[in-house]
DNA sequence: TAATTGCGCACAATCGTTTGAGCAATACTT
DNA sequence: AAGTATTGCTCAAACGATTGTGCGCAATTA
């Protein structure tokens, strides 16, 4: 019953119409030169029959929701649930609200829910991709506003803020060779995503010229990836390893379950250092090394990309040149190498 | 310029009325005879044209958006990240999508969101409340169905699916008891939150009657609060205490951690028993004896719940009457006490 | 006094759908 | 052959807002 009251209650309630109304209830009414008595006794009204704008409408009228999809490959992973958090506060903070769509790494779902974000009106969209081309996202981006997070693709003007993950997987890997690491075994990610190739591309480079032995093996984001090819590669008698590189923190805790079932203790017998930041890894023993992404300033960055580039289009100005960004990850010094 | 086509274009294109090419195109042909070569040719046209519906006008003509708000109080936070992707999975099954919001364990901003969720007429809401009061939410309930999870309050109608923390914290601490630990610890979280009362609750009356000592200090779901009062029990010339209950995973954390700072073993000098499920209690060492929470079912029970009342408010039918579930946790036992 | 200007507001179209009511043509009845 | 049903569709009014245009009136100017 509070929310019965619309518009036109309170151009009836009030006896003004109901465009001199609309223009008070969204601040036009100087531009307008409505009345100063018009403007309080409208905006009283409103606030006496507790008037909220029916968004819907709004956005059927004029284009714009104030919102924003956000889609990512699975918000129950930690990284992207921290991401999302991070995302959904910086846009509440803007005024706009956050749709939220999770692709679970396939690409159908990806394209449903990219379907619904246009569908909805969302004013723009940030994801982290899961399809292997960016043509989709091209087209979709000359209609809405797009920008990539967390991962993008080779070659595509769309805009994008990623962490530098060659430079990342680089800093670790010397890590690992100063501390005299011999044999190195890398687990990998999803294969075909951007942060796993350039992670390995930089494992593979820090290596280069250095007397080591060297294997990448794996092909997924999860806890059994990791811990199969533990087990796989320490299993048997004996390993030809001294150091596990996890390309990310899933990866890393199956493969510290996989130690523990193998009895090997990590940090003595073999180091082990991970990508990905995650609070709890410290809470492990030994707490675990790793790379850490700046979670926060590529989330700062992506928001501001976003909303520089609806900006620009709403104003008919061409849109800022530089939008790709890849910013440098950190290095957190632990115990387990 | 593909998503450009709408209903008029497809009427103009074919030749019928916009009325016929909606009635073809929402599946009611047959109940308005329209000839099966209108369907074809209608249907035809819309694929070839991409024709894909404006959500947003759908919405303010049938008063339906196939949209639910999803409302928790920290996405950041593992197990409502783990919550929020099961439901919206759920959801997405049903052909249903979700707006998702981050309270922040604030009541201002969860009024907020519900205010939008209002605004954007979503057709139902799940919720974590934070609010110490039923009010608003039973005053929205009324106008959009309202499911609480994970939380409730103590007296209201309001359909809610949370887990029996009185039950949980009893077995807790029945098996603490069952393993000969006598100087029991609980370390609480928000104490004026509905879980930790029950636990509370289920904590006390599992020693009534028992030879032990207790003590029920801490009120924050959060590490420093673990932390912070395990140095306080512990941190002096030993400890009256031989075991610790964390009322949550959080908690646990920061006590695993001053623990380790004082040197003291866990599972061997004092055993410690949490609430929460959570993945990486597993990869601690020792993992951690604790009360899980079956989320999925928790979730599925919400969901069905959510959509039975919407079921019957578009039937006009009265609400189905059993409505509040508390479901029984699950102990899993490791190695920590 | 007549023409001009500015002020304060109202009219009505519009966004893209859905939907109750109605209408012309054909088919069926008796 | 005239009346009734059925078929297959169209008309136009909503939903709740925004917005370009225009109009009456008072104050100012000529």
């Amino acid at each position: 019953m509070a929310s019965k009251s619309n518009i036109f209650t309170i151009a009836s309630e009030t006896g003004y119409s109901v465009s001199t109304v609309s223009r008070v209830l969204t601040g036009q009414a100087e531009k307008f030169r409505i009345s100063k008595k018009a403007i309080d006794l409208i905006s009283e009204t409103a606030r006496r029959l507790n008037y909220q704008p029916d968004l819907v409408a709004q956005t059927l009228r004029t284009k714009q929701s104030r919102t924003i999809g956000l889609l990512v490959p699975g918000i129950d992973n930690p990284f992207f649930a921290t991401l999302a958090g991070i995302i959904i506060k910086l846009l509440g903070d803007r005024g706009y609200h956050t749709l939220l769509a999770d692709s679970r790494e396939a690409e159908a779902e990806e394209e449903q829910a990219l379907q619904m974000f246009l569908g909805r009106k969302v004013d723009g969209i940030i994801t982290v991709p899961v399809s292997s081309s960016a043509a989709r996202l091209e087209q979709i981006s000359q209609q809405t506003p797009v920008v990539l997070i967390d991962r993008h693709f080779s070659k595509t003007n769309l805009p994008y803020v990623c962490t530098d993950n060659y430079v990342g997987a680089r800093m670790a890997t010397e890590y690992l060779l100063q501390h005299g690491y011999k044999r190195i075994l890398a687990i990998q990610g999803v294969r075909s995503s951007m942060p796993n190739q350039e992670r390995l591309r930089g494992f593979k480079d820090a290596l280069k010229g250095e007397d080591v032995i060297y294997e990448a093996v794996g092909d997924a984001f999860s806890v059994e990836n990791g811990h199969d090819e533990i087990v796989r590669a320490f299993g048997g008698n004996g390993s030809r390893f001294d150091a596990v590189f996890a390309f990310s923190a899933t990866i890393l805790l199956g493969a510290i379950d996989a130690f523990r079932e193998l009895n090997i203790k990590v940090g003595e017998e073999v180091g082990i250092i991970s990508y990905d930041n995650n609070g709890f890894l410290d809470f492990l023993d030994p707490a675990i090394t790793r790379v850490e992404q700046p979670l926060r300033e590529a989330s700062e960055l992506a928001v501001e990309t976003l909303f520089s580039i609806m900006e620009a289009r709403r104003e008919g100005r061409s849109e800022p040149e530089v939008l790709q960004r890849l910013i440098p990850p950190t290095l957190v010094v632990r115990s387990s190498c």
